[in-house]
DNA sequence: TGTGTATCGTTGGCGATGCCAATGTTGGAG
DNA sequence: CTCCAACATTGGCATCGCCAACGATACACA
């Protein structure tokens, strides 16, 4: 391997950034075997732990937005592990729900996830593990507050400008 | 915030993955904001600490595809950050430089991601965010142990297989 | 010297993830 | 009843990572 401009590795931005790829790359390498990708697992787990939800229920839990939500269900519904019924109360809905095609999915990936995770933690020992752990855990707890605020006061204005290419 | 299921909080790889899209948005933004992205960031920094290169070496470097490579130096240039020119020792390389302009633009990309890093690591004390640099950068260099090995023996024909998806 | 292999830059393409805007429907508050 | 909010859907885009194929060139070795 090349050397690596010291800019970059000695950034926690990089660091978390390029460990992700890695354990992104292993985890699709487990989906992939079971023929499905990260979204899918996310709304399976979902529907397993907190049961029957809407489509914007299952986005917010899982950190997806509505029209991935849209995409991830489709392909779910097609491979027959979810089910996919208007919701009588609420015309608006979606029920979605897992079946028994996709607890059997779901715990497939479940295990090819456990695994995910030995490889990615490698080396480290279970002190390690844990104190690594935690510390994601504290700073993705602290960045995720304020997510999903219920509308106060005026919507704000400023919201994230597209970024766009100014060439190519 | 609704709830998000245990299942994904309670992994490595979630927790690792979601906090870089964090980290990845904060960066974007910082670079976003000189007309920027992460890509360019990469060769600029590779340039200014080992002067200049091919492309071939960049994206040895900056663990880039060649092709992103292309794109990249394509953008910079453009933009009159950097400078390509062909190699006379060797033509099939082209030789990538770093001029005043592109020096300019990395000295502000340093300093928005200098501030990325602050909001990154937010409410973390001095010695948590050693602790966590380091175990980013130990499991970061277990997972690059072997990247651009040399040839030896012969080239294994066990290549990822390309996630294909099923359905959609 | 010639031939085969490796490297290089380039083009063109794809998948996964994260977003956003617009649209039409429906619920609910006032 | 009206207006606003939430919902599902469609369609689009950016970033990043990656791969295959091509033609040009360098190089090792027979």
């Amino acid at each position: 391997m090349e050397q690596t401009p010291a800019r970059l590795t000695a950034k926690p931005s990089w660091l978390l950034g390029q460990l992700a790829v890695h354990a992104h790359r292993l985890a699709s390498d487990g989906f992939g075997g079971v023929g499905a990708r990260g979204y899918h697992y996310r709304i399976l787990a979902a529907l397993d732990e907190f049961g029957v939800a809407s489509q914007a229920e299952l986005g917010r839990r899982c950190s997806m937005d509505r029209s991935d939500v849209v995409a991830a269900i489709n392909e779910l519904a097609e491979q027959g592990l979810v089910e996919r019924t208007p919701d009588p109360d609420d015309r608006r809905r979606n029920m979605v729900t897992l079946n028994t095609a996709g607890e059997r999915q779901l715990r497939r990936m479940d295990r090819a996830l456990d695994k995910v995770q030995d490889d990615l933690l490698g080396p480290l020992p279970a002190e390690d593990r844990q104190t690594l752990t935690r510390l994601l855990t504290q700073l993705l707890t602290h960045h995720q507050r304020g997510e999903y605020r219920l509308p106060e006061a005026v919507p704000p204005v400023t919201s994230r400008p597209r970024r766009t290419r100014r060439h190519g």
